[in-house]
DNA sequence: TATTGTTATACTCTATAACTATA
DNA sequence: TATAGTTATAGAGTATAACAATA
């Protein structure tokens, strides 16, 4: 037989557990990916890059002439989003939209000197506050942690 | 010396490179987020639980009593944005608003007998779907990962 | 004076429909 | 007819200021 309380007056919460929660991989994954996202914002503000901004002016260095259609593919993005991060990169003339000869619908998306040299500044930064967010961690453990979420990523695009 | 191209044309891309990106373990914790998020939306959907309602139903369940301002803090919720979701949980009968005789400003955030079948339930669902997604790797390797992101995650309230 | 919960609001992100010009 | 880029717009998610009630 428990002792009924006075009345029934609620439990007083100090520490709140979140141990349920903390059994979920993807729970830990969240976590991890706010520190990462606070980071990489935190790093790419000097250069006047968002994450999304980043993502795409690394993509054009690294494919020259791509169209914006490939490009929002590639960053799991909607076409019409794109349009205003393609918008931004070309306003500060850090890439180009070149007419396609043979498509005279397409864009394709070049990058200028400046946006290369910007592009390897930012590249040279986020390499940077990434190892420090990653100094607790060896490299054959870090390898591990990659393989482990390719292998997750894999799984989503199965379904 | 590199024979110029008649017009300049711009290049033909057919396969996106990601490769710059890979190289971060950013990418791939983002990339594997997106899978995880994705399921266990579709996961929880049949319990006509959103992520957020998921988790501040499982952090009532776990600590009963507890006040809206702290698990505000625990789930990293504006507490403006987190009257809503108590809103809707309550609404459903799933939790409900206590009186705390004590502090007359505050409720006691209290599940309800629904609010913990439900709970139970979406837990096991999302269990499973968990162990799904996670198939391919073994329970060290799982193990190794939740580490490694419990580190990253501590470098982040580091600063 | 500070805190709890609340309202209103704004800003970002993301998603969809529909248009234009080409193919 | 289908596709590339665009526009407009709507819906999430998130952040801030300010208020009433209470400490």
């Amino acid at each position: 037989m428990t002792k009924p309380r006075q009345q029934d007056a609620p439990p007083v919460v100090e520490h709140v557990s979140d141990d349920t929660l903390r059994q979920f991989v993807g729970y830990h994954v969240k976590r991890a990916m706010n520190v990462i996202q606070g980071d990489l914002a935190k790093t790419l503000r000097p250069f006047d890059l968002r994450m999304v901004t980043y993502s795409a002016l690394v993509l054009i260095v690294d494919n020259p002439g791509l169209r914006q259609s490939q490009l929002a593919t590639a960053m799991d993005v909607e076409r019409p989003n794109l349009v205003v991060i393609i918008d931004e990169l070309e306003r500060r003339d850090l890439i180009l939209r070149e007419k396609v000869p043979t498509d005279r619908r397409a864009y394709a998306l070049m990058p200028t000197l400046a946006g290369r040299q910007l592009c390897d500044k930012a590249i040279a930064a986020v390499k940077a506050h990434e190892a420090r967010l990653l100094a607790g961690l060896a490299p054959p453990e870090i390898k591990e942690v990659v393989r482990a979420l390719s292998q997750i990523e894999l799984r989503g695009s199965e379904e």
